[in-house]
RNA sequence: GGUUCCGUGGCCGAGUGGCUAGGCAGUGCUCUGCAAAAGCAUCUACAUCAGUUCGAAUCUGAUCGGAACCUCCA
């Protein structure tokens, strides 16, 4: 199983694909941004944090040592930057009449179920921002040593024009800031602390009735919105590591910030790839909070939503995701689902298959290809929907095999069996759910009564025995599925 | 207004300068007591207009349409 094509990765950086060289092989540092614990996770974020799930896993199978961080943000983003700027989690807070750290905790248990359902691996450290406090003090500290912030009235803002003078301030972004002078400076009227329009907090002066502030050097406070991510990243991946991801949406200005904050500080480019996952949109328009028109994951489990038909399983959904390209948006139906939902229990069906295939002296099909493509697509910046068309062509050669249309050799059996659980299990990280429904033994025992009985009645050509058993079952959301001889049943 | 990206068959979605993924739906067939399920086969495409080229859906330009970011959001 030679890999001919090193990984490529997409870095958003360069806009190219660029083949992936570790800076400590065989060690990976991996940062992910994770979400604000202010209120329920959405589809959308499910979606980002599941591309870097699959990040994670297929680095992990390639062999490289992955130290996977994602943070909690529990300490609110200003709701905006001007001076009576209020924190997305004290206000919940007030509005849920509790402590700020029980919103924190309820969502970030919410959070973690969530990810749980859909199959996301934990990441190998998981920081919280209140917990990096400290950390974030030291960093206004060295920028203002380097002299690219400035402090007023207790609180810090990176004083971009200066920055920019020595660096590269939208390099990520490919933003100018003379493009956008224009624009804002209109907003700039009023008593505004900044220096320049584009600037930004680090540290923030903290109301007498903000209840989570902590003391600095400049009084007390919270750090800004961005400090969060350049200092865990860096604590715990070390000044300069591999690949940074998150949202398209963050890319400005928050991942921008990021590294002007790092290089402000520290002189180093904290990230050698950026990656960025699109957006998961609903009749064309990107899913947010915001918006009003985002999908909570139970409610696509469970169909209890108005714009869905029906619910759809974990697994289904994170199917349908990975049945796109991370880079393009996703748009959000129920016959995309629909659809997702059938094509996986096709690609399942024939992986129960694989597990009895009859074996032959010598193989007709070349499963050596089918390999080597799914390495190559996974290889090309992880292009998941292509590497799932190469598992479907297996599906086609299962079934085949099946049929006894075509032959398979034991060691190619093997070799196909070790193949998918790698490909659909480890890597897609795809899991069956039909056995989950069947877990119950006695369940699975009771049945196999029911079917004999039903067998027995069909020999004996009593059609109506056998076909009231059939509807009764259906009734219960059981299918019986009759072939040849034998006869098998799933749960809906 | 600025920046970036996109426009593929009934639907979802890949990809590439010539050999036209894959899933779903449709159609046909196989299996079958019937039905369902399952399997196999098969059809329809690259927004519009111009240009480059032996050849473009793929490159260039224009037009139309859509999206994200520029303010918290994955």
């Amino acid at each position: 199983m030679s890999e001919s094509k090193p990984l490529y990765i997409y870095n958003s950086l360069s806009g190219k694909k660029e083949v992936f060289e570790a800076i400590n092989p065989p060690f990976v540092g991996l940062y992910s941004c994770g979400p604000t614990v202010y209120s329920d996770v959405h589809l959308g974020n499910v979606r980002t944090f599941l591309t870097f799930d699959i990040v994670y896993r297929y680095l992990s199978y390639l062999g490289y040592n992955v130290r996977y961080v994602r943070n909690i943000t529990d300490v609110g983003h200003l709701l905006d930057d001007s001076d009576d700027g209020d924190d997305k989690i004290e206000t919940r807070a007030r509005l849920e009449k509790i402590e700020p750290m029980e919103i924190v905790q309820k969502y970030t248990n919410g959070f973690h179920d969530t990810v749980k359902t859909f199959n996301l691996i934990p990441p190998s450290i998981e920081p919280t921002a209140t917990g990096h406090i400290i950390e974030q003090i030291e960093m206004v500290e060295r920028i203002l040593a380097n002299g690219y912030a400035y402090e007023v009235n207790g609180s810090v803002y990176f004083d971009v024009k200066k920055y920019a003078e020595k660096y590269n301030y939208g390099e990520l972004s490919g933003r100018k800031i003379e493009d956008q002078l224009e624009q804002t400076r209109d907003s700039l009227e009023g008593g505004n602390e900044k220096r320049f329009f584009a600037d930004f907090a680090i540290w923030k002066k903290a109301s007498k009735e903000t209840i989570m502030k902590w003391p600095s050097p400049w009084g007390d406070g919270v750090p800004g919105w961005h400090l969060e991510c350049s200092v865990m990243s860096t604590k715990y991946l070390g000044q300069q590591f591999d690949i940074h991801g998150g949202g398209m949406d963050l890319k400005f200005p928050h991942h921008e910030c990021e590294i002007a904050q790092s290089v402000g500080a520290d002189g180093v480019n904290p990230v050698k790839y950026w990656m960025h996952g699109n957006m998961l949109t609903v009749n064309g328009t990107k899913m947010s909070k915001s918006l009003g028109n985002s999908f909570l994951p139970h409610e696509l489990i469970s169909g209890d939503h108005e714009l869905l038909d029906k619910g759809y399983s974990p697994m289904t959904i994170r199917f349908f995701f990975l049945q796109a390209n991370y880079r393009s948006t996703v748009d959000f139906s129920n016959e995309a689902l629909q659809a997702a939902e059938k094509g996986f229990k096709r690609l399942m069906n024939a992986i129960e298959l694989l597990q009895n295939l009859p074996k032959s002296d010598k193989s007709s099909i070349d499963i050596n290809k089918l390999i080597q493509n799914s390495n190559q697509s996974m290889n090309d910046d992880f292009n998941t929907p292509v590497t799932i068309a190469y598992l479907f062509d297996g599906v086609k050669m299962i079934n085949s095999i099946n049929d006894g249309k075509e032959e398979i050799s034991e060691a190619d059996l093997t070799v196909l069996q070790k193949f998918y659980n790698d490909f659909v299990f480890n890597i897609l990280g795809l899991q069956s759910e039909t056995s989950d429904s069947k877990s119950n033994n006695v369940l699975e025992n009771v049945m196999d009564v029911v079917l004999k009985l039903r067998s027995q009645a069909k020999e004996n050509k009593d059609w109506s025995t056998a076909d009231l058993i059939r509807d009764e079952l259906k009734s219960l959301n059981i299918t019986i599925k009759d072939s040849k001889d034998t006869s098998t049943w799933d749960y809906e």
